[in-house]
Parts: C-alpha cells; sequence; structure tokens
DNA sequence: CGAAGGTGGTGAATCGCTTCAGTGATACGG
DNA sequence: CCGTATCACTGAAGCGATTCACCACCTTCG
C-alpha cells in the first residue's frame, strides 16, 4: 500500500516531541544526538518526507531556480540548459526552465513570472541585456547573465566577444577570405549590441569587406538568413554567431548545391558536439560550456544562499578548427 | 521603485471585501461581476500577484508537471523536452524537468523526489517500465509514459515499435541488406523489452543475420559501441534505435575511415533535425515528435485537472528516407 | 551559594492563500 | 404572504512547515 504521507505533527506525536522539536531535529539543529536519532527513526517509520511546499510558504525559500533561455531552438543553448538542470540537480535545487523563444517580449513576460514562482535566483541568457525591466528584476531576485552583461546588478558569466570575434575573424583573414557575410540572431533591436560592434570594429581593423544578415528563431529561419546571404557572387566565407546559425548554412548550401569550403566556408560559434560530426565538420569558436555551465551554477547558488550578488566570471574562447574553412592563399 | 508584493489581504483591505471574496474574484467565481472588476483594479493597481506557494498550499495543486528524461544526452528527447516544456506552459504549468542519465536507479530516486516535490503530474520517459516502484508511483500521481508501457496504471502514449522495427528492418532487406547489427541504448535489465522482442522476431521473419549491441548513454559510448560493431567483416548495416546513437556511428566510421553508405549502411530511429544535415542524410524512422508533445501534454494536464488517467495513444511511425542505407541490390 | 551561561526543548505565531459552512439579502413559485 | 432558492459575500479553519521568544534545567565559576 501506498504510504501517506506523514506530517512533521506526526512524528511529533510518535516521539512525543513537539513539532518545533522535530522540525529542528531533522535539519540538524539544536538537539541532542539522541532525540535526533529518535526522530529520524521515527520519520522514516512512517515514511515522512518534508513538504517543499509548506517549507516554502514557512522559509520563504522554494529550492527553484529559474533558467531563462532565449531560444532552446538553438542546440547550444539546450546543452547549455540540461547541463545547469543537473548542475542544480546536484546541489538540491531544481531548475525551472523557460523559454524565450527568440521574443524580447516574452522573455519580460517569462522573467516576471519566474519572480513571481518565487524562485531563489535565476539564470538569464538574455536577448536583450538592456531592457528596462532588469534592473527592477535583479533588486527583488538574484540574477546570473550568461553571455552578455545586464542592464541591472547581476552576476555575469560574460563571454569574451572581443576575442572570440577576433579569434574567428583573423582565421579567416589568414587563410585569405575578404568577403564575408556575418549572420547573427535577431536580438533587441539595439543596435549597439557588444558583439556587433566588436565584428564591426575587428572588421574594420582587419580591412574585411563584411555584411550581416540576420536570422530569427529556429533552423528553418537560419537557413533563410543563409539563403539570403549567399546569393551568386557573395561573400567567400560566412561568420555564424552560434553553431545553430551554422547548420541553417550547411542546409542552404546542399538546397543550392554549393560545396562548403569549396565554394564556401563557414564559420560557427559556440562549439555543440552535432559540429564535429557535419561534412565536413565545422569549424568554429568554443566557449567551453562546461566551464560556463559550473560558474553559473556556482554563482547562482552563492547568490541564492545569500551570498555575493555581484560576480564576474568572464570566458575565454579557444578556436576549434575542423575544415569548414577553405584556405584560399 | 520595486512595486513590494502585495498579499490577498491588502488588496480586500483596498476594497473594502474579505479575503474569501477577493480570492473568489479574482479566480472568476461566485462574485458579480461589478465586484470583480473592483477588484480587479485594486490588484492591479497595488500590484498583486497571487503567490503560487501559499496557494499550492492551501489548494493541493501546484501547477507543476514533472517530465523525467532517460537520457537528455539523447537529442531527441532534448527536443521533446522542449516540446513539452512549452506546450505545458500554455495552459499555464511549469515543467520540472529531471534527467535520469541513462541510470535506473536514479530513475527511481528521482521519480520519487519529483513526486515529492507534490507536481501535479508527471510525464516519464522510463528507462525501466517493469520496475517494481512504477505501480505506487502511479498510485500517488497521475503518470504519462512515454514511448513504452508501464507496470503500472499510468496514461501512454505508445510508440508501435512493431511497425517501426518493421519499417526499418524491410527497408534494409529490400536493399539487399542481410548481416546487420542493432545497437540499442542500455536499459535495465529486462531481456523482453518491446523493441528487443520485435527486432529479434522481425529479423527472424526476414531471414536477416542479426547482432545485438548495447550503447550507454551518451555520444562517446554510442561511439565506442559503434566502434565494436563495426569490425571488419561486420555487418553491411546498423540499426540504431535512436537517431543519438546513429551518430555515434557516424563518428566512429569516421574515426575508422569507414564511409557511408559505402562501407556500411546506417539506419536511426527517432529522427531529429540534425538528420537531415550530415552527410549523407539519416535515413530513419519518424515518430512525428510534435504529435507525441501534444499527445502527452493533453493527456498529462487531463490527468493532473482529475480527468481520465488511464488513456492510451499509439504512435504510428513512417519511413523518412535519406540516403544512409545502400542499395545492394 | 547565587548569578551567569549554555543545552535542549516548548508554544504560539506566521507565511498567504483556499475553502467550507454560514448568513443576510433579494427573487420566486405556490 | 410564506417558504425556499439563489446570489453575493463573510468568518474562520486549515494547509504543513519554520521561527521567535521563552523556559526549565544543569553547569560552572567568582
Amino acid at each position: 500500500m501506498p504510504r501517506k504521507r506523514a506530517t512533521i505533527r506526526e512524528v511529533a506525536k510518535a516521539t512525543g516531541l513537539s513539532p518545533a522539536a522535530v522540525s529542528y531535529a531533522l535539519r540538524g539543529l539544536q538537539v541532542s544526538e539522541e532525540t535526533m536519532e529518535r526522530v529520524r527513526a521515527a520519520a522514516a517509520e512512517l515514511g515522512y518526507e518534508a513538504d517543499p511546499i509548506a517549507r516554502a510558504l514557512a522559509s520563504g525559500r522554494t529550492g527553484m531556480i529559474g533558467l531563462l533561455c532565449g531560444s532552446l531552438e538553438d542546440l547550444w543553448q539546450q546543452s547549455l540548459a540540461v547541463g545547469i538542470s543537473r548542475g542544480l540537480r546536484e546541489k538540491d535545487r531544481y531548475a525551472l526552465i523557460l523559454d524565450a523563444v527568440g521574443d524580447p517580449a516574452r522573455e519580460r513576460a517569462l522573467a516576471q513570472q519566474l519572480r513571481d514562482q518565487r524562485v531563489d535566483g535565476m539564470i538569464v541568457q538574455p536577448l536583450d541585456p538592456a531592457a528596462p525591466f532588469w534592473p527592477e528584476l535583479c533588486e527583488s531576485v538574484p540574477v546570473v547573465a550568461i553571455g552578455d552583461s545586464l542592464a541591472g546588478t547581476a552576476a555575469e558569466v560574460v563571454f569574451d566577444n572581443r576575442s572570440g570575434v577576433t579569434l574567428a575573424l583573423e582565421h579567416l583573414r589568414e587563410l585569405g577570405h575578404r568577403r564575408i557575410a556575418v549572420l547573427t540572431p535577431t536580438r533587441a533591436s539595439t543596435p549597439d549590441r557588444p558583439a556587433d560592434v566588436h565584428v564591426t570594429a575587428e572588421a574594420e581593423r582587419l580591412g574585411l569587406d563584411m555584411e550581416v544578415f540576420t536570422a530569427a528563431h529556429g533552423l528553418a529561419a537560419a537557413t533563410e538568413a543563409a539563403h539570403r546571404a549567399l546569393r551568386p557572387g557573395g561573400p567567400t566565407a560566412v561568420f555564424c554567431f552560434s553553431d545553430s546559425i551554422a547548420y541553417g548554412v550547411y542546409a542552404a548550401a546542399r538546397e543550392l548545391g554549393l560545396s562548403i569550403p569549396g565554394d564556401v566556408s563557414v564559420m560557427g560559434y559556440d562549439d555543440h558536439p552535432m559540429s564535429g560530426l557535419l561534412t565536413p565538420g565545422l569549424t568554429t569558436v568554443d566557449w567551453n560550456i562546461d566551464g560556463i555551465v559550473k560558474a553559473a551554477v556556482r554563482l547562482v547558488s552563492a547568490a541564492a544562499d545569500g551570498g555575493a550578488r555581484r560576480r564576474r566570471v568572464v570566458q575565454k574562447p579557444t578556436l576549434e578548427e575542423r575544415g569548414s574553412v577553405r584556405d584560399l592563399t
């Protein structure tokens, strides 16, 4: 028979103690070794499991961390979510994963819903890091931002996009590419996103002829954007701001009968496991997902436990050369 | 200034009503149009948001649905999780996603933790459908099983594996393959899993010479299993019980310098978006993930709302032919 | 020997909402 | 015109923990 859920009061009755004593005992506080043993035994006997809901109401902490992703269509973000979810479980927390589906408006709504859900903290991969609601949100709940700095006092795991872009563009340039297309996800219409700033700055510095295309959320949209970029007489190389977008370029190239890297070179950004399995393997910028996961989990746990709320970890990229970039020299 | 969280009592005070009336009004119950309007206005004015924790404690319903995945390393299961999470959000529920990481023991622990977390229902992709804890669990919370039937009274979205296997093996046979390897994920050591039963039965019926290999959790393990299967003089075709395992075969083939489908044919099972992007595209059995997501969300919502707990939806497969199977005839 | 201090507990309030049993009205059928 | 529904709303009792303010008792020390 499914053992009925026991309350703390029943355990108290069984041991002859007060509920308060039991509560303390179960958390190893304030009581003698002996009673702790007795309480534990009784709890086990009765099949007692603390009710997280009641606990949350009384203590004000739910044990949940919100994870707000920009677009879970993106495989790399999926990996990130899986990793973070696991990492949090190891800290005895649960992840509440939400997906903004590439839409800044929804990002705003979901962030608020997450807060209303009383998460102890949240990890965010912001679509629109400059949106005006962030500061207020960061005020009311500990936030860790991944990827971009937030307009608000949040902890951060930022990517050194400057280095990443430099790594990618210098590689392309060294192999003789001069006319390149950049495919970036549509974000909020802030024209001054760091990544874009860096890419234009670097392109200028390196004397590259560059055109920027934006790709909406999802593989189909990336493929469509790639079609726009790959018109005849177009660039010799495409630099994509995520591996998932690069997959769209592979798809488009296949549809157009173009060979990679024969007709067009492709460069990614992220390094997802699938990138190594494509033909040719996708040359990409590796952001060390494990490091990001660990940092984010560490920062958010610390902040949720009342620790430092303003920390900053900078992630360095490395180049993962595979074969999707042709040597034109 | 970050508006302080208002309680229902404050709204009551502001409107001159009782907390109970406010509670009813906010849920559109039992009150006159006019007071509802007044309450809504006051609530908006005060920035009131219901506290889900208190609500859960009082009502016994958390609005959360647990999602227990067998192995989130599997890309198809990732897609499934993303889809279900979105689907549930549309029904104003949250998904609590957990990953058994391919380990039946952990599956058991997580299932229990999920129940203790007071989810209103759970969706499970069981690693070990015959495990003895399921019946009890199904008793204490509505469960929807995806993929396999459970040892317990759960609702189900089952795959017609018989048809799936037939589709795959007949295709291989028609193209002249006789010696095939089967790569299946390690599950609980029940030797009589439907899929395996079907595959041996079908192989026998079709006169195929078959050898079964098991692949543990993750791409690396799949690659390793593929190495075992692809020894010289081995099979002409490999049938993988998930696309993610097939990716391992692609990886192994590359390492061994074998061409697909020149030296060995590969057949998948799931149909993940990436399968179309590989070279050659992976021929696979498509299970219509959208249909599964919709069915699972529908079933679990219904069950969580107190509706029918025993429903059964059978999913039919289709063959997605792409080019990873060579015609030997 | 009495005050101070540390253990190991108790009782009651509290968290914010839901829900059940009423309670005055007003409407209605006979 | 009375009895009975129906409607709109109130009061109070939970839900199952946590936590704060005490308290009794035993040491310990000046």
